[in-house]
DNA sequence: GCAATAACCAAAACGAGATTGGTCCCGGAG
DNA sequence: CTCCGGGACCAATCTCGTTTTGGTTATTGC
């Protein structure tokens, strides 16, 4: 079984390697598609595409349909469809993320903040707490985490925390806050979020760090904790 | 100058919040066309869109060519496009964030990591001490660090990390590594390496943050600390 | 003068048709 | 009977021309 079927095979492959090393075809650059590829190394198309899944196998070239096969390895899928990275994660994730992230932004806030995004801070908070309405509160909200975020000086972090909030504000969960129209005015995130400014403004890091990270395990536990409880 | 003509103005304004308020459009719905809507509320285009700014600046729409006008506060640009995100950072950045975020990804590993994910991160460092190119050793590079990202069991989490890898690869192209062919046996990554391993295979979170922190710093100085030296 | 109308522009969306990798089925050669 | 080649078909993707849409400028009418 091995004999000829798999000689054929071999060859077929070596035809193939021989006609990418001799095309001066660089890595991403497509090669032709299959119908006519093998037509010009003289094989099947089936034939043809048991040896582009060998390379394929090795890493060599990787395949897409309506795209085509290309040299060199398979590009990675990043966040760039935020609908598609929501199918694939849930509420408890982006929490984690979160958790992992956001205070060590804060930390890295408290020493780059600058004396205007400080103020915008507070500007932030004093609007959240006059917010007649949740979708107000969240607004002010939003903003306050960003301008943290840009408190660190650092554009590429800001992009990556923006694309963090895109995948939370459309991952499933659009139920809570139905019961009340606004914040109470107790509510928990105006003390955090007072704490975590404070923090930034006097330059102490390792608190801002803790009272971030504790500011969003309360979240968590509004968000997550009390669905299971109640 | 202010009488009838602002008047007027403020008139179309009224006109077309009565519009939005009564047409049961929510939130990031679009509303008609501006010739269509101009039509509508029997006003001229030029009127209503001196109207459609007002409210722009409010805050209550926005609006772009070719899309339409949709109510509520514009959507954020995410790291959508990697290209862009290029000409916005630099590789100081890329250091700055991947120490920020990588060393907790690392103590998260070393909670959630699977035995054959600790299996696979073993066999990325042989395989890239076994490296014959740089290419080939920073496949190999790229693999573990997406390995220990894995290991945190957080989708999301990986996502991002690849959106980051995506530009780190893009921002930090063509220099370095221009003088020798393939990694010193003695390179300083191999044995930071084995010390983040061995950390998340123990379980000790501290001090997988710890190497994993110390390892980027090592990159950080040989990528940009060498070349203002040198 | 000046505001309304129309005409034009570039960006984005839309849609029909062509491409392309992946799959299945049938017929013929060995 | 097995197995390979050919063809047809499928779904994802690309391509390109057309339409829609906000933004801008010129023209017209009072």
């Amino acid at each position: 079984m091995d004999g000829a079927a798999e000689g054929e095979g071999i060859e077929t492959v070596a035809r193939l390697r021989a006609y990418i090393e001799g095309s001066q075809l660089t890595v991403d650059s497509r090669l032709p598609p299959e119908r006519e590829l093998s037509r010009a190394l003289g094989v099947s198309r089936a034939g043809l595409r048991q040896a582009l899944a060998v390379l394929e196998s090795e890493g060599q070239i990787w395949r897409h349909v309506g795209k085509g096969t290309f040299i060199g390895t398979r590009p990675i899928a990043t966040v760039s469809d935020i609908d598609a990275m929501v199918r694939r994660t849930n509420p408890a994730e982006v929490m984690r993320t979160r958790l992992l992230i956001e205070p060590e932004v804060a930390r890295m806030a408290a020493l780059n903040a600058t004396p205007a995004q400080i103020a915008e801070m507070r500007a932030c908070m004093t609007r959240s707490r006059a917010a007649a309405t949740w979708r107000q509160y969240e607004s002010w909200d939003n903003r306050l985490h960003r301008t943290i975020a840009e408190a660190t000086q650092n554009a590429l972090l800001v992009s990556l925390l923006d694309t963090l909030g895109a995948v939370r504000r459309a991952v499933a969960w659009g139920r809570l806050r139905v019961n009340k129209v606004k914040p109470e005015p107790d509510h928990h995130s105006f003390a955090e979020h007072e704490e975590i400014v404070a923090a930034i403004a006097e330059r102490d890091r390792e608190r801002a760090a803790e009272t971030m990270r504790r500011h969003l395990e309360t979240v968590e536990r509004k968000l997550l904790g009390e669905r299971r409880g109640a």
